[in-house]
This record gives structure tokens, C-alpha cells and sequence, in this order.
DNA sequence: CGAACCGGTTAATGATGACTAACATCCAGG
DNA sequence: CCTGGATGTTAGTCATCATTAACCGGTTCG
């Protein structure tokens, strides 16, 4: 048995290429519903060929879906840490949501819908960087609306994540530019109806 | 072969147990992941039986997402006839999206995930009530903001809807009335947000 | 009574699909 | 050269699963 390549070294191109044709499969037909062979036939090679760079299916998406947490996780780490007040460091991440969120539709889609079908190894350490992704918001909600006990902050954040994600849904209504900022002030509005009524 | 009853008509409450069991199995491991074994397991019959109730696994998918899509379109009209005003049309709006999705967590997450498993002459029709039900949205909201154009509005629409349906992924963080107050609050000043900046 | 339907049962059947085996090609380095 | 690894290929194999067949016990109502 030849050990498969530790996740996130050397991104053999092959890998990325059969990693985001199976992306877009799977945010398609979903999991169980995109045969081996299509993804396969989706980059040029056929069925069995595969096996070649994943050990099998449920690791290549467990292997998507860590790549996106660890991104996702990343970047936001990434942007508060450049940010210098808590509220540069909010829009940064809205915006940091929105970009991956338009740039990538289909990991979004994968990444809320197939956790489900990662087995227990890998499981949880997806589970835990989306944890620390939330922290993440949550500490910096938590510096602007003091307030709110972090519950509430966290249930804000996942109600925040499902507007900003839910640009498959409405793709092509707007230009993308266009797309974006619309986005970003109802996120941003959104939080601040946290505390303020109209 | 038993002409079956047309979807809608008499709810064998047979169907409807089936039809919630499998709404729950489907939002857990997806369609292609649930068996018919399984489905007819969790009403204490065993796999064939549900033919006698259902023509096949995905006429039953179709027949879940018809109601819930005539469900969601049915109530969205009533309230809005019901409202005096446009603002009072869209609370009501909100409200029920909110109380749709605190009471059958497992149908929202289903009606969004599972459409494209629907074939062709089911699927058409699902999709028409979902557009006329985002339209009873834009209408309400066109009223409100008559400054933004109505793709705008739809996209808008959609991104409350992710953001109301977002209570499968924070279930637990608050007691019922805390959560459907708190997504209230942050859908009305999201779109709030659509034409004040702060 | 008894015929017919209703709602179940268990045992095929037939596809589909993940994964493995056996075999080919290409290319690098010794 | 020629050997070995990396990458494909095609032809099994073995499960799983939706669907159908064949059969059965009730209940209704004519």
C-alpha cells in the first residue's frame, strides 16, 4: 500500500484539478449522487485512475473539506490580526466571507452540505477549525456589541453566514461587484440590528 | 397498477408519518444516502411496503418538496392579504419564514438542498412556487424601497432566506422565542441595510 | 358468505457503483 | 540500457439498493 501524501504538502497539480472537479460535482449531484467515474471523467481520466491520488472517495472529500476550513480559518486569523479596531477587523471578515463565497460557490455549497459524510477521524477536525472559524467572529463581535452574551453572538454569526452564503442561490441576479457590496451592508446592518430597532 | 392518490388529497396520515420520517432522513444523510429500507424502518414497516403508499423514492422526494413549497407560498399569501401595510406584510413575511424554519428544521434543510434530485415534471413546478414565493417578498419589498431595482430585491430576498434558514446550524444556542427574536431583528435591519449605511 | 381491496411480508432481480487486480507506458537516473 | 516509480487502462468482484413478484391476513360491504 503506498501512504498517500500528507493532506495540504505539495499540491500535485493533478490532486487540485480532480479536487475542484469534484467540488463542483458533488455541490451538483451531492456526495452519494457523483459516481467515482465522473469525476474521473470530469478531468480527463477514467474511473479507477483516481485511486492513483486519493485512497478513495470519502478521503478525497475529507481532504476538500479540511482544505476549506483550514482556508476559511486562515484567512480570517489572518485578517484580524492585520486589522487595528474591531470594527476594520468585522468588515474584514465579511469581506474575507464574501470573496471566498464568490470566488468559490461550490465549496460553500459542499462545505455546509457534506460534513455528513466525512467518517470520524477527519470529522471532528473539520468540526474544529469551523469552531475556531466562529471564535473568531464571535471575539470580535463580542468587542462591538459587549452586550450580547456569546450565544447570541454565535447564532448571529451562523445567521450572518447564511446570508453571505446564500450567493448560489442568487447567482447572476447581480454583477458581481455589485453582488458584494449589497452583501456587505446587509451583513454589516444585520449585526447592527443586533442591538438597534427601527 | 393502483393509480396513486393525487398528492395533496386526504392525508392518509400514514403518508404524512412517512413523509416526516423521511424528511428527517433525507436532511440527516441526504437522498442518495438514505435507503428505502431505512425510510420504512423508521415507521416500523420494512422496505417494499412503502409502494404501497408511494410510487417510487423520488415521487415521494417530489411530493415532500410540492407541500413544502405550496406550504411556504400558501401561508406568504394569506399574510400578506391579511397585512394593512407593507411594512406589517413584511414582519408577517418574516415571522412565518421564522416560524417555518424553528418548526420543521429538517423540510427547510431539505427544500434547499434536495431540488436537484427532483426529475423534470416535478421539478418545474417546485420551482414556479419558489419563485412566486420570493415574489410575494419583492413585491412587499418594492413597496418599502422602491429605489432599488428589483434584482437587487431578489437578491436581497435570498439572502434573508439564508439567513432565517440558518437555524438548523445554531440549534441549541438559544431558547426558541430568544432565536425567532433575534433572527426578527436582524432580517428587518438587514434590509434595513439595503438603503441606510452606517 | 365471499370477493375485493388494503397494507403488509419476504424473496428475487437488475443496476449501479466503489474498489481491486493485472497489465501498459513513460520517463528518470543509475 | 534497463529498472523502478508514477500514472493510466480495462476487466473483474462484491455490496448495496431500488424496484418487482408472489403471497397473506384482515375488513368491508354486497
Amino acid at each position: 500500500m503506498t501512504v498517500m501524501r500528507s493532506p495540504t504538502r505539495v499540491p500535485s497539480p493533478r490532486r487540485r484539478e480532480i479536487l475542484d472537479a469534484a467540488a463542483t460535482l458533488f455541490a451538483a449531484r451531492g456526495f452519494h449522487g457523483t459516481s467515482i467515474e465522473e469525476i474521473g471523467g470530469a478531468v480527463g481520466i477514467s474511473g479507477p485512475a483516481l485511486y492513483r491520488h486519493f485512497s478513495g472517495k470519502v478521503s478525497l472529500l475529507s481532504e476538500m473539506l479540511l482544505d476549506i476550513s483550514e482556508r476559511l480559518r486562515g484567512s480570517a486569523v489572518e485578517r484580524v490580526t492585520r486589522a487595528e479596531t474591531a470594527a476594520e477587523a468585522l468588515d474584514a471578515l465579511i469581506g474575507g466571507q464574501i470573496d471566498f463565497a464568490l470566488d468559490h460557490p461550490a465549496l460553500i455549497t459542499v462545505h455546509d452540505r457534506e460534513l455528513g459524510n466525512v467518517p470520524e477521524p477527519a470529522r471532528r477536525q473539520i468540526r474544529r477549525l469551523q469552531r475556531l472559524y466562529v471564535e473568531e467572529w464571535v471575539t470580535v463581535l463580542s468587542e462591538l456589541y459587549p452586550d450580547v452574551p456569546p450565544p447570541g453572538l454565535r447564532a448571529a454569526t451562523h445567521a450572518v453566514f447564511g446570508l453571505l452564503n446564500s450567493t448560489p442561490h442568487s447567482a447572476g441576479e447581480l454583477p458581481r461587484e455589485a453582488m458584494a457590496a449589497l452583501l456587505h451592508r446587509m451583513a454589516r446592518a444585520a449585526l447592527f440590528g443586533l442591538v438597534n430597532q427601527y
